[in-house]
DNA sequence: CGCGTGATTGAGGACGGTCAAGACAAGTGG
DNA sequence: CCACTTGTCTTGACCGTCCTCAATCACGCG
């Protein structure tokens, strides 16, 4: 966490299209607002440079973080260099939220990225008084587990194809904005993301443009043009 | 959950070897006890024979169970009926525990089963008015989580050699008696975990036979002869 | 003791990985 | 404004791990 002294403090980089600002598509109610504002908590804004570290993976759990702008991945790696991202975290998202000590995954930018952080410590004394806020960290928990155990049925069982499908359409909920979604992340984090290659996934991309399914403006601009087939693809 | 009204209750079939009672090797503080003990819940006692279902997926939740004597699987299957097993549940452990309102796997009893339940409703209503009750829901839930990330790592980037390592390393962890485990589970159910087939888990099994690693007695009663090479195999 | 389910083992094939070359886009500096 | 750099993405050829299909084996149970 030592950077996060170090840190300069850009005045908000702007992500031209890719990433976008906090105000997610689909406002599933705050998350950390539902916390925050209920209890008065202090919430800090920081923000970190593309590819920065926001914490490691075993390190102590300091913060719980939102993203406000940009967005994060969080993995874990063996020690030869393989790398598993369990999963992204976009504007509006709450992550490094534990139950013990230490994160259990690390976190990086992916690109640019603003969040908004409170001390766990504090989290913790609030959920102690407040039965509310104790269901609702709960409650965050349990939405992480749900998206863990979707995601093991994807690599243990799915095919690469069905695993790109399933990620598409993830993303396309998560961020399309007027049918057309900027994805932040690089073809080696989707892999990462979804046990393949980066190789495997941009064939499998590129075998859906030509089947018609999506359209691409540069790389990471797709828009989907069948979210049917698309659905179908993925078992 | 109708076929447990119509569940005949077995006076407690006795699982010779395998599976075992309920004492588990490492009481790590009894789950289920530190609440019911505290609350004053009702707890009763069920048994399910050989590949019951407990419950299905999206089922409603209504109970929470914790398993006295045998084990049991839960699961997710895809429409062509692929199917992962999300975890193995084991004498002392508990299951199908939600924070939401419906049961995101599939659990059935991979042997002659019995298990201790209580109503989701009362946990709940026990949590919101005993705060230590409600950081003991969310800490079980965070227990699961940890275990799904790890497992996420396993299934998107270990080798069929390293995914039966680490699994004889948990299990010998969790279900060891001198030095010996006995398996309730065959070896589909263990593929079915691994993101394997049953043939890959017989091969690396073999292997690690012919080079001394374990030994067998019977398919399913195995000997770790060398941990630390195991843990070499376990990337 | 014989049957049946589950486990092992083998042969062949397919899917995705590896290695490598080239295309493309965005940003940089002259 | 354009050449150059750099990182990313695409595409191709080949390879290897694991899957599929099949036969046999062996253990546990009636």
């Amino acid at each position: 966490m030592a950077q996060m002294l170090t840190q300069t403090f850009n005045t908000q980089a702007i992500n031209t299209q890719i990433g976008g600002k906090i105000a997610p598509a689909h406002p599933v109610s705050d998350q950390f607002g539902a916390i925050t504002g209920h209890v008065g908590l202090v919430a800090t804004e920081f923000s970190y440079r593309k590819d920065e570290e926001i914490y490691g993976e075993d390190e102590p759990a300091e913060y719980v973080y939102q993203v406000v702008s940009g967005a994060v991945r969080t993995y874990k790696l063996l020690s030869d260099g393989r790398r598993q991202i369990g999963a992204f975290h976009l504007a509006g998202d709450v992550f490094g939220l534990e139950s013990g000590t230490s994160h259990r995954l690390a976190a990086e930018a992916i690109i640019d990225t603003t969040v908004r952080l409170v001390k766990r410590g504090s989290l913790e004394k609030a959920a102690g008084t407040d039965v509310q806020v104790a269901r609702k960290l709960w409650a965050m928990t349990a939405g992480e587990l749900r998206h863990a155990e979707d995601h093991m049925l994807l690599l243990g069982r799915k095919t690469a194809m069905e695993r790109v499908a399933t990620f598409l359409l993830e993303m396309d909920r998560r961020l399309a904005v007027a049918g057309m979604m900027a994805l932040p992340m690089c073809r080696r984090d989707i892999g990462d993301y979804l046990g393949l290659t980066l190789e495997t996934v941009s064939r499998a991309l590129s075998q859906l443009h030509a089947q018609g399914i999506l359209g691409f403006s540069g790389a990471r601009q797709i828009v989907l043009r069948n979210r049917q087939r698309l659905h179908n693809l993925d078992a």
